[in-house]
DNA sequence: TTCGGCACGCAAAAATATTGCGCCAATCTG
DNA sequence: CAGATTGGCGCAATATTTTTGCGTGCCGAA
């Protein structure tokens, strides 16, 4: 469903990318200059990925120091693996909550991680309660504390990327 | 360290940063009318949030779906809990590969969480045997993929953020 | 070789971001 | 309690950026 035009991504596809997610605050011009286009000619592509729908959003990143009480979590959660609706009531429920950062369905043992972001142990308590131990068809789930926010952030390698 | 000024942040700046983080490719005058501001109201405080260090960055958010290569896996990994050094060491290995989205060290049975974006099958058992396998200190790990990542990104929620 | 399509740069036009200014309310200060 | 000060606001002018129309040149296909 994302795909509309296949688009086709140059060398300078790959550098853009590179560098509107690195920092997507800069003018045209400065884009511009960096991968040796027009401004009009980065617009237009950056228009491109917008409208294909790989370019998804742009986001403001917080530095996460600035909250002392941000408790952050990882998930790892079993479902009862039956219904298909239930499944995509769980997806929805936890796409709903702000507090839910991450969510993969992998392989495996568990069937869902989640990165959860809460302030304060009580508003953490509260969340995974509601998300997770009430959800209908979560079999077990076990939490991991963060200690340390070593990195955070979610950059594809544009080397992944369809040429 | 990222404290310049003891800044004060009022309910209209928690419901501004939530919509930065959600979509920060709006205008002064959209998001002025969401939250009931003028826009040069609006980008005087987005200006405080910049100076002050707690708007950190903006950043573009691809779609992982349109890269059918791009092999995401989440690791748990258990290391020896000795040395310092070695857990420096093993923090700066892992930060210096791109492939490396997100790291947490976490309390309990694992130590760390990596999330690791690769493309491709083989790609990720390089890197995977570069960055765990080959560690001096692991211990353990284990691997779990990614079928679907339902949701990526980092948003902090606001209520955490020092008022 | 010629014909299209495509992406480019340039320049004009439209929209947006930035800044100066006066105003008002809340808070100090004497 | 009154006057002064500070901080944030809206408005309007200005500066900058984004968007769009147009002509050009570069391939790839006929």
């Amino acid at each position: 469903m994302p795909k509309k035009t296949e688009l086709v991504l140059d060398d300078t596809d790959h550098r853009l990318l590179d560098e509107l997610q690195d920092d997507a605050g800069r003018t045209l011009r400065e884009l511009g200059e960096i991968v040796g286009l027009s401004p009009s000619a980065v617009q237009r592509r950056v228009e491109r990925y917008r409208s294909s729908g790989l370019l998804a959003r742009t986001a403001a990143v917080l530095d996460p120091t600035f909250s002392p009480d941000l408790v952050l979590a990882v998930c790892l959660v079993s479902v009862e693996r039956e219904s298909r609706r239930l499944h995509e009531a769980f997806h929805r429920r936890l796409l709903a909550a702000p507090e839910v950062q991450q969510v993969y369905a992998v392989y495996g043992e568990w069937d869902y991680v989640v990165v959860l972001a809460a302030s304060g142990m009580a508003h953490h308590g509260e969340i995974s309660t509601r998300l997770l131990m009430d959800a209908p068809n979560v079999r077990k789930y076990t939490t991991l504390f963060v200690l340390d926010p070593i990195r955070i952030g979610s950059t594809i390698p544009t080397g992944a990327l369809r040429t």
